[in-house]
DNA sequence: GCTAACTTGTGAAACGATTCACAAAGGAGC
DNA sequence: GCTCCTTTGTGAATCGTTTCACAAGTTAGC
């Protein structure tokens, strides 16, 4: 019972993404090395990530690709849907709502939340569907009778911390964060962070120090 | 001078956010146990961090709040301003467009560009201004004359290796990554990929795995 | 059935980042 | 000036991740 590194978890995703893009092209058998290649990272790496979980491939041969991203989607728990609720209807917010790719990959937007009352009531078209804007205020009572499984938090920075802490107490275990601050959570709680200003910030830093630190990140 | 790791100028950047608000509250004095409590992380680890960069404190007392904000904007870069250009005009293009956060923190939005014509000529609300969608195909004159700092990609998948490559010609040295894809940049071009179908996926694996019994045993 | 070519899976080694632990330095009280 | 308390800066130890290197398994050709 292994702990998994993030970063494994991240490659893991990049894998599948690539996969799935050789089946659309009708690849069927792809090796560690290939798959290496598109990932950015090296064979090994490759063997290693997946050698955490079982063992995929054949020797001499590689690995079948319909049958790793089927592995890959059940290692990543795609193989169901995940309900998510949005905390947080300005620009951001409503744009993520609105983003296509989530549904794509099995995240349903269920409902989307402010806590400004001339923007409850309003409605935002979340793919195949509307939502109307709920009001914060009563976002405890929705996560008992819902069970959202993941909140996606597009809030002011200011708000951030106040509105995980009621998130947690309501039962949320999955939180991705878009407020630029860094959020305190219990340990059997997930937590994303997404900090487009620091991501900013490290190209900043990068272009003032073009010297040996070849900063060519990306995770 | 020594290669800084990544996840050294994120904390640099978690750190400078605390200082400010602390400054904001009046410290004028704080320890590296102070910060680290807020950042997530150990006394030991902020002293590291910041030795890579010289010495800021005095012992005894912790560091001086300003002084230590000043080293790191410089540090960071942040002494200056970076003009940004935003390449997609979609949801999440023309929000990142109008997140204030940006030009707060020295980082201004200088144009805005898009493929599809019936969106080029539109006019956008960037703080403080207006600008209007250019046309992609113009991007590259553009960019000879306007010699933008950071672009920043928020096109679909399919598109975003192609226009990556063409920016990098054009001769941008930095790139934040909207694109749910990996891309590959030269060694000279600094990349930072923000990838919300990823983070998403992370937290379905976190769920997913929360039982930490399930994952791996045998060998 | 044998050989050659290939590719996986995985211990071991190398590398890099984090944490430990302590000497050095500053301030306060007397 | 001396003692005590505090906190930095940093070499050394530790821990975790990545890379190396190779035995073992698979296929193809003859």
């Amino acid at each position: 019972m292994k702990r998994i590194a993030d970063s494994t978890v991240r490659r893991l995703s990049a894998y599948l993404r690539f996969l799935e893009e050789s089946a659309r092209r009708g690849i069927t058998t792809i090796s560690s090395d290939e798959l290496a290649k598109r990932g950015g990272t090296t064979s090994a790496q490759v063997r290693k990530d997946l050698s955490f979980f079982g063992s995929f491939g054949k020797r001499g041969l590689g690995y079948a690709v319909d049958e790793l991203i089927d592995s890959l989607r059940e290692i990543l728990g795609l193989g169901r849907q995940w309900s998510v609720i949005i905390v947080g209807a300005g620009k951001i917010g409503t744009a993520l709502a609105q983003y296509e790719g989530f549904r794509r990959r099995g995240f349903i937007v269920s409902a989307i939340y402010d806590r400004d009352p001339r923007k409850v009531g309003e409605s935002v078209s979340v793919t195949g569907t509307e939502l109307n804007v709920r009001d914060i205020a009563q976002i405890e009572r929705d996560i008992a009778r819902d069970k959202p499984d993941i909140a996606v938090l597009t809030v002011p920075g200011e708000d951030a911390q106040a509105l995980v802490d009621r998130l947690v107490r309501a039962g949320v275990k999955a939180i991705l964060n878009f407020a630029p601050v860094q959020l305190r959570v219990p340990a059997d709680v997930a937590l994303r962070s997404v900090n487009m200003a620091m991501e900013l910030e490290g190209l900043s830093f990068a272009l003032s120090n073009r010297n040996p630190t070849a900063v060519h990140a990306d995770r």
